[in-house]
DNA sequence: GGGTGTGAAGATTTTCACAGCA
DNA sequence: TGCTGTGAAAATCTTCACACCC
């Protein structure tokens, strides 16, 4: 199936939300629409697209629910991820803990200051970059979060790609070019910013 | 005008592309798509939509059209930011260079716990939240970005639009609720990593 | 009554095709 | 020739309206 992007990018979040309930058993369209951002109808639609269906009168099934987007979207897999340039962002995302509660582990750091790699304190296994390759294959890590400096950014992309990683994640200021397999995704800090500034009134 | 959300993401990257060239005069609509990865259609349509022309066969003036671009879209102005939440993204991004050379400008950090505050190594004024009303009146801040755990985002959120505060860029990762007028943007890491499984084949 | 499910209408966005120009 | 500029066509996405059900 040919999911829109917009939906899938609203399912994820559904998901997300959904899983950050906790004794909630049935959940209406128009709730998710709130905690998502957008309207009821939209999220009866996009959860139709999917085949899915809810309850009349009371909603959607919260636990099947979570369930059934996580296998339509391949959200219940656990997947596996390493941080690439460990300075500030990099060390704070090693040790985000949402990224475990939602099926995210990160398993490995890299970076190429050896000097960084000892001063680093966490549990995670953090290596130097000419391990990058050696360690992600024996580990079947399938996402790479870059988070160096723009100018080694491309660089890094190509290797975590050339050590089989399948989606990237940057959160460097430029654009990476990736072949067109690899599932590609930026954080552009500055560009959320800009594009704030952009809706301001004056 | 009224422009379309896509259009106005899209403008916002090209203008962040634009500031990052040197020593380049004119630049064409495919170079531009490159770089932010559309097409050169799409790319001259935004343009055009704002009334901007460029030159036939050589492209568009750089400088030219990050003035007008910047000029259409408020992008020239500066803008003043406080961050709230002083743990280790929010120090990262205290510190985070990039904000200054694209004209966003940190001026306070805010956390409650005295104790962070009086161990973070930064030139930018850091205070105990209380505080935080009267340096965004002050100090103008437009900006608020939230760095917070979840659980006091929402709080956090409502204290800075009461100081005064237009935009807010909420870190923590979930949904804040906030009125009209006010510009909202969010950056959760874990649904970009969900957004991209969710692409991936298998 | 208050929720879902969905085809169809409507709105928006993207893509295309080609004129125009240096 | 190689690029912009743009109306029109095509594609996509959102919204609506209403049947249906507990």
């Amino acid at each position: 199936m040919n999911l829109p992007n917009n939906t899938i990018a609203r399912i994820c979040k559904v998901f997300g939300y959904l899983n950050s309930l906790e004794d909630t058993n049935f959940i209406s369209s128009k709730e998710l629409a709130l905690a998502i951002g957008t309207t009821g109808h939209t999220v009866r639609k996009d959860i139709s697209i999917l085949g899915i269906t809810g309850y009349t009168r009371k909603g959607y099934d919260v636990n099947a629910l979570k369930n059934e987007l996580g296998s339509k979207l391949n959200l219940n897999k656990k997947r596996k991820a390493c941080i690439v340039g460990l300075g500030r962002l990099g060390t704070a995302l090693l040790d985000y803990e949402k990224f475990q509660k939602d099926g995210f582990e990160i398993v490995a750091g890299f970076d190429n200051s050896i000097n960084k790699l000892e001063r680093i304190k966490t549990d995670i296994k953090v290596s130097a970059d000419i391990y990058m390759k050696d360690i992600i294959k024996e580990n079947s890590i399938e996402l790479g979060i870059i988070t160096t400096p723009s100018k080694v950014a491309q660089e890094v992309a190509d290797k975590l790609i050339d050590a089989g990683v399948k989606g990237i994640l940057n959160f460097s200021p430029i654009k990476i070019v990736v072949s067109e397999h690899i599932i590609y995704q930026e954080m552009d800090f500055t560009n959320s910013l800009r594009f704030i500034a952009a809706q301001l009134e004056d």
